[in-house]
DNA sequence: GACTCCCTAGAGTATATACTCTAAAAATAC
DNA sequence: GTATTTTTAGAGTATATACTCTAGGGAGTC
């Protein structure tokens, strides 16, 4: 593997473990066992590295996003988007953390980062009315979606931070069942407009996300 | 004024405007007039000192949800809580900024902040508790009304972020109005839940949280 | 006036941190 | 094999930053 990527390999790594807060470009190079001078080589400032790995972060969330053409959504589909990108943000969790301080030292960053928002957004909105397409969800009106869609977005990029803010009492980790219970959340706010016919198939879904069905699960 | 409250007010606006990892102790103390040696015979660390802010955000937000006793909520109560809400999140908007952080590096916050948001979790509960017994909401079922309790939490607390990320692009500041529209967000998810009686009434009164609003009522 | 207590000044420090510079090794091209 | 380019080491640096230490001012009390 060549240098340049285990740079960011390293990076990625220890900012989510440790807070890139707390990782300086000398660790990042002392971990890797190159010298400071030869990360240097590869990037002009600790900022570059945060850039970089945005930009793979970006290209995996896309990557989730892709819609089906051709055919209906499914509930499998809308599942299967709600699991990945929880897991893309858990792959590069410290990223959202200090997000404004990113955005507010690099001007590149701040541009592409809002694109990606607003691309986001666009998605999550095509999500839902192809879920209505498909007869899963209910037609609502049209600026009403647009703010479901954010408040979609809104909880699925916090649920992270939420956890980390109130379950890190006595150093406890972040269980994969904790993440899971995010799509639980999101599952919740589209409930009400659930049709009739596949409400009961939804919520009954959306018992495996509660924390400890995991386990219940596995424990069968 | 005392200069241990000095150097709370000062480092609170500095902190929010210039956020927290840009402003050292030694800038504190500047923008005072004061030396360094007398800024830490108030506060042992900086560290100290975002504690203290955080116990008077933590007053203000407990202050501002109160609930009314020997009488039911009204539509005003609710708009109330929601409105000083977002006001107290703007007053104090640093501190969600690197909340992770702060809570990583003082044990009693982290332990402080987790009771904190149990606490408002409980209180937004029994908002919409009282919501349904008022016949504004519909009765629902006990771990939805949780769930539903922690997205309102989650929206809230992550709108002044979202604002800052996505809008942010030409050094545009943020607006009274853009804050407002917290409260939009959160009036849209109750909106399945609202009894046929009160629905027209609440939809609009959300439209006047909707940007742009304001202007065009000014405008009147 | 002397004593005490709270407060303040301001120079100073140890450490961290992002980053630079030079020279040389390693890889590649011809 | 030689020339050229890419990559690497590692010592070094300028600056920032949280915090310390000592000396003393000012106000109240006896």
């Amino acid at each position: 593997m060549k240098t340049r990527d285990k740079i960011i390999l390293a990076s990625l790594d220890l900012f989510n473990e440790r807070g890139e807060r707390n990782v300086t470009t000398n660790h990042i190079a002392a971990h890797l066992n190159i010298s400071p001078g030869n990360l240097y080589y590869h990037f002009r400032s600790k900022t570059d590295i945060i850039y970089e790995i945005f930009l793979q972060y970006q290209l995996l969330v896309d990557h989730y996003l892709q819609l089906p053409q051709g055919r209906q959504l499914t509930l499998e589909d809308k599942i299967y988007y709600l699991e990945s990108v929880f897991d893309g943000l858990w792959s590069y969790r410290f990223f959202h953390r200090d997000l404004e301080h990113y955005l507010d030292s690099d001007e590149r960053l701040r541009r592409d980062y809002r694109e990606f928002t607003m691309r986001c957004l666009r998605t999550i909105r095509e999500i839902l009315s192809r879920l209505q397409d498909a007869g899963i969800l209910c037609r609502v009106e049209d600026g009403h979606m647009k703010s479901m869609a954010l408040n979609v977005w809104l909880v699925v990029t916090s649920w992270l931070s939420f956890l980390k803010t109130s379950q890190g009492d006595d150093g406890q980790e972040i269980t994969r069942d904790m993440l899971r219970q995010g799509v639980y959340q999101v599952i919740t706010m589209e409930i009400p407009y659930l049709t009739d016919e596949y409400r009961d198939r939804v919520l009954s879904l959306q018992q495996k996300y509660l924390p400890g069905s995991l386990d219940r699960m596995s424990a069968i």
